[in-house]
RNA sequence: CGGGGAGUGGCGCAGUCUGGUAGCGCAUCUGCUUUGGGAGCAGAGGGUCGCAGGUUCGAAUCCUGUCUCCCCGACCA
């Protein structure tokens, strides 16, 4: 992509209405812009994030066994009156008339909706389990919308729905869910440990929501060392078998981890002080598992082997794919600007032409461009008509993980610059070892 | 929803108290000089001062109403 036909209006000072710095940082990286308290639009450089971030989701539900469709975001007021929601639901839920004077919302959440397909396509037990999901917008009129996007009342999330045959079975598709939530915030290199947490309004007895440590985090977190140290991507537990996952179970259940909300003294005592740890979070997920709250209310049956009718048990799990992409710059970022992790970075690398006036500088820079992507690398070539310093501080800001510079100084020679945004570390290498480096390697950190 | 603050070119702000017809920095455009970490000089474009009423010879400025945005608190992915 080249910059001087892109669309990314960065700016140097700091706009007053944006308070912390993932918000304030998104905005200056030209990622998105406000359009009303709450709501964003996603400019093309964040457009790319989002798209990554809900890949990575989608890519780790997939391997949990999870099936996506799409529901809308429009939603009947009749849905939820069989749940009895409609009426529980305060403010916070969007509604208006369509012009028939039929009453509608905007969806804020899809437990009713989901029950109702799989009610209506679901006859039997051979059906289940199942666990669906959808990557779709959601609005909550959120009295505060703050923050920029990380309460903002339109947002991106990942819902998912399980339903299952008994409790036994319900219990594998909630574990299940954590499993593949702990792999999905790790691989965007999050820290996100899950915590107990009370249910609130969608009902149920067991949940867990998933906070991203991060400095300036809104809730205070305590939880112990021994998390830090886990890797659940090369960690063994297999998804389908019920003796891994039991054993996935008592392995995060024996450490505490709590917010200030539901911090337990008593049980925090019996964390060795040296594995104490506490700082401050994001939440980013929150899963429950609720039984037959909404399959009973609406009426949902399924017959089981024996002829008998059983009434299915649900779990939902969601993450806020949009919220996750201020928590990410929240733990990821200096004072020139972001520093994406690779894995969700809106372009691998950041190719700065010096001279795009020079002949030989600009025919480089083009043939590096084709190169790289012909290795299979996104590439954002800044070819515009602008100084050095500008064009740096332009990269730094916008935090590719790469930056790759051509000048006149090592044109003739046949070397680039190649700098790594996390470090700040630079080394010189000819554009042969820099291709061929990135034509059998899966990260840039090989070279 | 309670409490506080703010709306003036794209961004950051001054001007408001004490009315006299809008200004600064950055950004943008043109030209020249520059070019390895946000350049210099010269010139230019862009704002019915959130909106609606009112007071006045005259309103960004005073009065009334209204909308929007931000912050703190209670709630949420």
């Amino acid at each position: 992509m080249l910059l001087s036909r892109y669309l990314l209006p960065v700016m140097k000072e700091t706009p007053a209405d944006a308070q912390i710095v993932s918000h304030q940082l998104m905005l200056r990286a030209g990622l998105v812009r406000q359009t009303a308290a709450g709501i964003y639009a996603w400019l093309p450089l964040g457009l790319r994030v989002l798209d990554r971030i809900s890949a990575i989701v989608r890519r780790e539900q997939d391997r949990a066994g999870a099936i996506e469709l799409l529901m809308p975001t429009i939603q009947s007021a009749d849905l939820w009156r069989q749940s009895g929601r409609y009426d529980a639901y305060g403010p916070e839920m969007l509604r208006f008339q369509d012009r028939g004077q039929r009453e509608m919302l905007y969806g804020p959440t899809n437990e009713e909706m989901i029950t109702a397909i799989f009610r209506d396509c679901v006859r039997s037990y051979r059906d289940l389990p199942r666990t669906l999901y959808h990557i779709q917008w959601k609005f909550r009129d959120e009295v505060r919308p703050r923050f920029g996007v990380m309460r903002g009342r339109e947002f991106l999330m990942k819902d998912a729905y399980s339903f299952d045959m008994d409790e036994a079975s319900g219990q594998l598709s909630y574990y299940t869910q954590m499993l593949a939530y702990l792999r999905t915030f790790e691989a965007m290199g999050l820290r996100a440990v899950p915590m107990r947490a009370a249910t609130g309004p969608i009902g149920g007895n067991l949940s867990h929501e998933f906070i991203v440590l991060a400095d300036t985090g809104e809730s205070e977190v305590y939880y112990d060392s021994d998390y830090e140290h886990l890797n659940w991507n090369q960690s063994a537990f297999d998804y389908g078998n019920a003796q891994d996952l039991d054993a996935f179970k008592r392995m995060f259940s024996h450490m505490y981890a709590a917010t200030d909300e539901t911090h337990d003294l008593r049980a925090w005592e019996q964390v060795p002080d040296e594995r104490k740890k506490n700082g401050r979070g994001i939440e980013v997920g929150h899963i429950f598992f609720f039984g037959t709250k909404y399959s009973a209310a609406m009426g949902m049956h399924v017959q089981a082997k024996d002829g008998s009718l059983v009434t299915p048990l649900m779990g939902s799990y969601g993450v806020g794919v949009s919220r996750l992409m201020g928590a990410i710059i929240e733990a990821n970022h200096d004072a020139n600007g972001i520093i994406w992790p690779e894995a969700v970075a809106p372009f691998d690398i950041g190719l700065i032409n010096l001279r795009p006036d020079d002949a030989a500088c600009a025919a480089a820079a083009h043939d590096l461009q084709a190169k790289l992507e012909a290795a299979g690398r996104s590439v954002l070539h800044d070819d515009r008509d602008a100084r050095g310093g500008e064009k740096f501080a332009t990269m730094d800001l916008i935090g590719l993980p790469w930056t790759v510079t051509i000048g006149p100084k090592g044109v003739a020679a046949r070397t680039v610059e190649v700098k790594r945004r996390a470090t700040g570390e630079k080394q010189e290498v000819s554009v042969e070892s820099l291709v061929a480096g990135l034509a059998k390697s899966d990260t840039m950190g090989a070279l």
